[in-house]
RNA sequence: GUGGCCAUAGUUCAGUUGGUUAGAAUAUCGGUUUGUGGUACCGAGGGUCGUGGGUUCGAGCCCCAUUGGCCACCCCA
């Protein structure tokens, strides 16, 4: 049997983990500089937990759990089976499992909240890097296994977070060398676009097709939102918006003349502005912030802001990172009036554009620092307690685990790993103390004890 | 969930209108007289051609099904 892993999984290797960490602890410091702090959660939840929470497209793509055990334990006799089957393959999932797959972060952090809520001190800062799975068909950038990077604050109203979230993005991207464009939008003003052409109840078909802007054209808009039953007067009030161009100041005095008559709208204007002109005072690194009316995101917990990230170079033209401000999240778990705002940065696209624009530092690459390459058994017992020594001074550093390997293989060893130096140990040096190093990038060798040793690679 | 393309050593691929023991490069392991890697040369192992069926004297090549991969749509990190 050929053996295999299941579809839109990946194994990593030591170099491909070496270069994950690399982004995994960029982000990390980021989220901890900004004052947030770790938690975890269970790769499963409760099916009851996840069901409903990402719309009916959503709980489609929920990796269910069979129950263990028997699992037709609910069925007293095969018409029992009939006649649950016949209820829709939803209803029988009920019976044969109750746990899943958690599907994203937010949701087991809004369930986590609720259940530790008098443990917490709000407002509370949490960050969490943490696999979540999808039965989604995979295809470019897209995984049925991945990480999400997510940072969240819950039981703050302040548009602060919105600006500092705004920050930390710039600041991971900087750092890790990708232009990339942070896309802001507020949920408010597309209600107030739905209030004002008069089709209020149609909000979620009118955001969905106005989001797919640049990808269909005007045109293909138009046609979707025919399809979705809105009438023709509001698809004709809403063509100055598709049509509009202009810089976000100018889209935001557009906005305030459209959106006059709403209350909600006018109110996600404001927020918006707020936003574009803190995070102008305190000016991005390397990062571009646009307002863009026709971003939408599909997960209908949004009720305010709403950021994507899409990078501006390579080919990957997925967002990277997305997140925005939920006021009611943990009310469905019993906890009302509990207003969060997160984002959430999808490290393997991240993993994905590094790659393609070849963006590690060198340093990236190499672990152990220090090879001890010896000839035989006496060598190797005169270089364990010098290993200790050098490991002790906090230098990575490992020995060629086979004594009577030839010198040829154990160099070998070294340079396929990359380990910038080599210290080669025989009977001279045993004698003399002073052992040979060799930089493995320039060739030079020369003898030294071991505390110089050290100190020079320290 | 819908559609398109693809499937041959670990990997990237070649394989001529169906015709003998299916090849290359690369990687792996070993060697080029035993204290010097990344170069070179020699050698070895590794494939029931994704799987199952069919057509044929004969199938890697043609047909059907199935599974998997890639890509687009849907949706999304």
């Amino acid at each position: 049997m050929k053996p295999s892993i299941p579809k839109g999984t990946r194994d990593f290797s030591p170099a491909e983990m070496v270069r994950r960490n690399y982004i995994f602890d960029t982000i990390k410091q980021v989220f901890q500089r900004y004052g947030y702090l770790p938690i975890e959660t269970p790769a499963m939840e409760n099916l009851s937990t996840l069901m409903g929470k990402y719309g009916e497209e959503g709980d489609k793509l929920i990796f269910k759990i069979l129950n263990s055990g028997n699992y037709f334990s609910d069925f007293k006799t095969d018409d029992e089976i009939i006649q649950a089957k016949s209820q829709g393959e939803k209803a029988f999932t009920k019976y044969i499992s109750e746990k899943a797959l958690k599907y994203d972060l937010t949701v087991p952090f809004a369930r986590y909240v609720v259940q530790h809520q008098n443990e917490i001190t709000f407002p509370f800062k949490r960050y969490q890097i943490q696999p979540v799975w999808r039965a989604d068909r995979p295809q470019k950038g897209r995984y049925r296994e991945f990480y999400q990077c997510d940072a969240d604050v819950i039981g703050s109203n302040s548009l602060i977070n919105e600006v500092e979230l705004v920050q930390m993005i710039d600041d991971v991207f900087t750092t890790l060398k990708v232009p990339v464009v942070i896309k802001i939008n507020n949920r408010k003003i597309l209600s107030g676009i739905a209030e004002v052409i008069g089709e209020k109840e149609k909000i979620i078909a009118i955001t969905v097709a106005i989001d797919k802007l640049d990808k269909i054209g005007a045109d293909g808009v138009n046609k979707e939102l025919k399809e979705n039953g809105i009438n023709d007067e509001a698809i004709a009030k809403l063509q100055p918006l598709i049509e509009f161009k202009g810089t976000t100041l100018e889209k935001v005095n557009f906005l305030k003349t459209l959106l006059a008559s709403s209350e909600i709208g006018l109110k996600g204007i404001e927020e918006v502005e707020y936003i574009f002109k803190t995070v102008a005072g305190l000016t991005l690194n390397t990062a571009e912030a646009e307002l863009d009316i026709t971003l939408a995101r599909g997960l209908n917990y949004y009720t305010g802001a709403i950021f994507e990230v899409k990078a501006n170079a390579g080919t990957l033209t997925s967002s990277i990172c997305g997140g925005g401000r939920y006021d009611d999240l943990t009310g469905i778990f019993g906890l009302p009036n509990m207003s969060g705002v997160g984002i959430s940065f999808g490290a393997d696209r991240i993993y994905d554009v590094l790659n393609e624009l070849n963006l590690y530092p060198e340093s990236v690459a190499a672990s152990t620092k220090l090879l001890f390459v010896t000839f035989g058994e006496a060598e190797q017992g005169y270089c364990l307690p010098l290993l200790a020594q050098v490991r002790k001074a906090g230098i990575n550093s490992e020995i060629y685990p086979d004594a009577n390997a030839k010198m040829k293989k154990q160099m070998g060893y070294a340079d396929d790993k990359k380990v910038p130096f080599v210290v080669i140990v025989g009977s001279d040096e045993m004698q003399s103390g002073l052992l040979s190093l060799k930089n493995m990038a320039s060739g030079e060798q020369e003898k030294l004890s071991i505390e110089n040793i050290i100190e020079k690679l320290k």
